[in-house]
DNA sequence: TTTTAGCCTTGACTTAGGTCAAGACAAATA
DNA sequence: TATTTGTCTTGACCTAAGTCAAGGCTAAAA
């Protein structure tokens, strides 16, 4: 139960509240446990409640009539979702399931809204997560739409390069095939685009690990989206 | 002033408020008028606070550096849009500009905040309006990544049908052009989606107008995307 | 009514990227 | 070590949709 306590205190969303409110928040936090590959919830489920990885990792994804998927976003530790029917309603507009072995919080949504209907604070802060959410799908739909997949490849390499305060060597933390679902294309794509981008000169590929070798070049390719 | 007061009052976010907390959001209100085709706010500037349509139309969009437009949302009366700064800080991302000649109300960042944080029910309402928007965005990014040009399009349409509550005949509330860069196209391959649609019998189209002949063959295309 | 200007449409062409099928490679299991 | 399994890569091909350029239509302006 302490370790409920030490999680929560350390996510994003409860922060800077009270002891006060953070044993209130454990108080309604239920632990869920679930195996690489699991679903947690589909798309069109009830949403009685949403979560926040404890640890492990979730991809949150939509899956065509003819089976093309299409990740929306991929979550770890600290990362809650499945947010949005708790405030709108609903269903869950997406699936989620887990990537690895993962220890998940749940949030039971009435006692969730009765908590931040009286807690500013942790009102203020789900804002600003909705907000940040926002933000990313204003930049996904830019880059499906107005770039092509070399320019978002870029883009990704040089936001994970920021994100693991890299050098110059990023490790890919998914595999290949679910890059590509990331990028909104398929794996054969994402191939021949990854060696067209070794022979450019670009980068480095050697398994699950990429170097980055000219910066200016990629940020360039992110921007025009020209290979 | 009454006249702020009295859209206000019909706005959904501000659903449910007393009538204090209604003259409170009033007196930090401030009226903007433009005309049509004026930018409101550009992708960069920073965010000192959201708007309101009063009256008028609003597009929401990205534009790629070779000039292709993405229109993200369209607002009409009663619509908030340019949250995102507000709770997440930073800047706008994504511009936004008038399509019509339009009135609307601007409310400051740090006065709506303050307002924020002592009314819970204000609050909740935020939270459900960037649920929605959360919501639809999901739908947006799974349309231009899982269905093609005409899958997007007969949803568009049906959509149309459902939101003008229109037995059969819908009116296209922009010019097709815009219409295009909504559904993350060109008017071009519009054009020749329209006729395509209309030759087999789905729709029939006429100046502004669009009549939908065979509402199961467009929900089949909205959802396998093959025409 | 004629002219102008802004959309919209059509045609010919090109291309990014998807499909299908076959192999290559590596890791896990036996 | 051999075998199986899943992931990744490569090649040949196809197609949706973008580009470029020319006209056509409508509506406002002269």
């Amino acid at each position: 139960m302490e370790k409920i306590l030490q999680i929560i205190s350390k996510t994003p969303i409860f922060q800077n509240l009270s002891e006060d409110d953070l044993n209130k928040i454990r108080r309604i936090a239920v632990d869920k446990f679930y195996n690489k590959g699991q679903t947690v919830f589909s798309e069109g489920d009830d949403g009685t409640g949403f979560y926040v990885v404890a640890a492990g990792k979730v991809k949150i994804y939509k899956v065509s009539l003819e089976g093309k998927e299409q990740i929306l976003h991929i979550y770890g530790p600290g990362n809650p979702f499945g947010e949005v029917p708790v405030f709108s309603g609903e269903q869950f507009p997406a699936n989620a399931q887990t990537l690895l072995k993962s220890h998940l919080l749940f949030f039971p949504r009435t006692a969730f809204t009765n908590l931040i209907a009286k807690n500013p604070s942790l009102c203020l802060n789900m804002l600003a997560v909705l907000s940040m959410r926002l933000r990313q799908f204003t930049v996904q739909v830019e880059n499906l739409s107005l770039k092509e997949v070399p320019g978002r490849l870029a883009a990704y390499l040089l936001y994970l390069a920021q994100e693991q305060e890299a050098e110059d060597t990023v490790s890919l933390p998914i595999s290949k095939g679910q890059l590509a679902s990331l990028l909104g294309t398929i794996p054969e794509t994402l191939s021949r685009i990854l060696t067209k981008m070794s022979n450019s000169g670009l980068i480095d590929v050697s398994r699950g690990e990429i170097k980055l070798l000219d910066y200016d070049g990629l940020e360039d390719l992110s921007e025009t989206g020209k290979l």
